[in-house]
DNA sequence: AATATTTTAGT
DNA sequence: CTAAAATAT
């Protein structure tokens, strides 16, 4: 029997073996398969600082997984239409398959791309599994996009068929010769200086391996407690799936059906995680029917919205030294483990936005380059549901006071401890507002605002009352 | 997915 | 008088 062509299946942000529809339609009928990735020159820029650590290690994992499988994990530098067009001459490869994305530059990539193997006989395709169902199946009875997220979720509800999760390939057959592959060492994708990122390794391991136990860790001991502690920083109670999910380690569909089916769950932390896991699509949704999410204010009110420009501010925030414990422990969390909690998230986009005044769009470039599970779709879309401008957004003047979410979800302060260490012997009552506490609470607990600790960048009820006025100003 | 302030109810 | 509920932002 003559040897047949082989596939290449391209390898973008799905590093997984698992249920991997383009993987399994590549290597249909043991067909041999060419799994390649490629470091894309025209989406410099799109990968931020704390996603390029993680993508240097789950890229090796998937390396291993596939020098397993028998075929090995071809690296290639260089625009994708050249890289493929070089590959198929190279092996006499007919077939080149791939998952979906959905951001405007790969969708625009990949179309012109399919278009072109196609008009050369190649049998071009590509499949579903980043998200759960594709951005453009739901509309709204009036015949446009969700804007709001209980509606959308009742429509994803209605029709909840989610094909089941496919098996890894035991083996794949390698092709007869394999192409060249770049050294994964030589593109020393993180960059960082030798500092930041080195306490990234306590908590995080990147690879399928290590989502797929975290999957069963939040199953076998978070999930029964999520929708009463999701909230709380202090307390592990969330899934720590989303940078899995943001290289595609994992798929939602895997994680959609386990948690489902998941016994002596109770059906509250159940549809609670599910949907959250369905924000995730509906923010895909978004991003399908607005590109420009990530520029422009979906709601284009608050084009003329005065924003200030404070760069001594936002360097304060970034760093973690803005005044205000909550504030700064969480952004000092988000540089120490390019993570950040999603209650935390919240009070300090809040704190950047309305506090300080700063555009949107400054926090959401910072979370995107520090962040491991920046996303193109939740990053925007979440930035501007805090700002107000996005779709089912918070209003305006849905300030968080950030002592009050301090003291409510982190009540006995070990969050802001964990992360603020010259606040370690503050007591509980005073932690979250040290510029508040006396002076021999701050005597006791060593601490000298202004020396140990920042003095309050700005005072939050007089900063309040200047968002509030910035806003009447813009509305209607 | 909030908070500050005012109003009303409860003792 | 305090606490809960309603209301404005």
């Amino acid at each position: 029997m003559p040897n047949k062509t082989p596939a290449i299946y391209w390898i973008r942000q799905d590093l997984r073996i698992n249920d991997n529809a383009a993987l399994m339609a590549a290597a249909k009928g043991d067909r041999p398969v060419i799994p390649l990735y490629i470091r894309e020159d025209d989406l410099a820029g799109a990968l931020g600082g704390a996603q390029a650590w993680w993508l240097e290690r789950s890229l090796a994992r998937l390396g291993e997984a596939y020098d397993e499988l028998g075929t090995g994990l071809v690296l290639k530098s260089g625009k994708p239409g050249t890289i493929i067009a070089d590959l198929i001459e190279e092996t006499g490869a007919e077939t080149v398959y791939w998952n979906r994305r959905y951001t405007p530059d790969g969708m625009r990539t990949d179309k012109a791309l399919k278009q072109k193997l196609r008009d050369d006989g190649i049998d071009a395709q590509s499949f579903a599994g980043r998200i759960l169902h594709e951005p453009s199946k739901f509309e709204t009875k009036s015949g446009g996009p969700y804007k709001v997220y209980t509606p959308f979720w009742k429509a994803f509800s209605a029709d909840p068929r989610i094909a089941d999760p496919q098996d890894a390939p035991d083996r794949l057959t390698a092709p007869d010769t394999k192409p060249q592959s770049e050294r994964l060492e030589d593109w020393k994708l993180y960059s960082g200086k030798p500092d930041w990122a080195a306490g990234f390794d306590d908590i995080w391991t990147p690879g399928e391996a290590a989502a797929n136990r975290q999957l069963d860790r939040f199953i076998d001991a978070i999930a029964e407690h999520y929708a009463s502690s999701r909230d709380r920083p202090d307390i592990e109670a969330t899934s720590m799936l989303s940078p899995h999910l943001a290289l595609g380690e994992i798929s939602p569909a895997t994680i959609w059906h386990r948690v489902g089916r998941a016994k002596d769950l109770s059906s509250e932390n159940r549809k609670k995680f599910l949907q959250e896991l369905v924000w995730r699509d509906f923010c895909y949704h978004l991003l399908f029917h607005a590109p420009d999410l990530r520029t422009e204010n979906w709601n284009s009110r608050f084009d003329g919205f005065a924003w200030q420009d404070n760069d001594e501010a936002f360097d304060a925030w970034t760093r973690g030294r803005t005044g205000y414990p909550i504030v700064d422990a969480g952004m000092r969390q988000l540089w120490q483990e390019g993570t950040m909690h999603n209650r935390v998230r919240m009070i300090v986009a809040s704190f950047l936005i309305k506090d300080l005044m700063i555009d949107w769009r400054k926090g959401e470039a910072w979370f995107r380059d520090t962040l491991v599970d920046a996303d193109p779709a939740s990053n925007p879309a979440n930035w501007q549901w805090v700002a107000g401008s996005g779709a089912d957004a918070s209003p305006f003047f849905r300030i968080f006071n950030p002592v009050l979410q301090g003291n409510k979800f982190d009540p006995q302060g070990d969050y802001v401890r964990r992360y603020v260490p010259e606040l370690e012997d503050m007591p509980a009552k005073h932690i979250h507002a040290p510029f508040d506490a006396p002076r021999d609470v701050l005597d006791a607990a060593g601490v000298t605002l202004g020396k140990d600790y920042p003095k309050p960048l700005v005072d939050h009820k007089k900063a309040r009352n200047r968002a509030l006025a910035a806003f009447e100003k813009i509305k209607d």
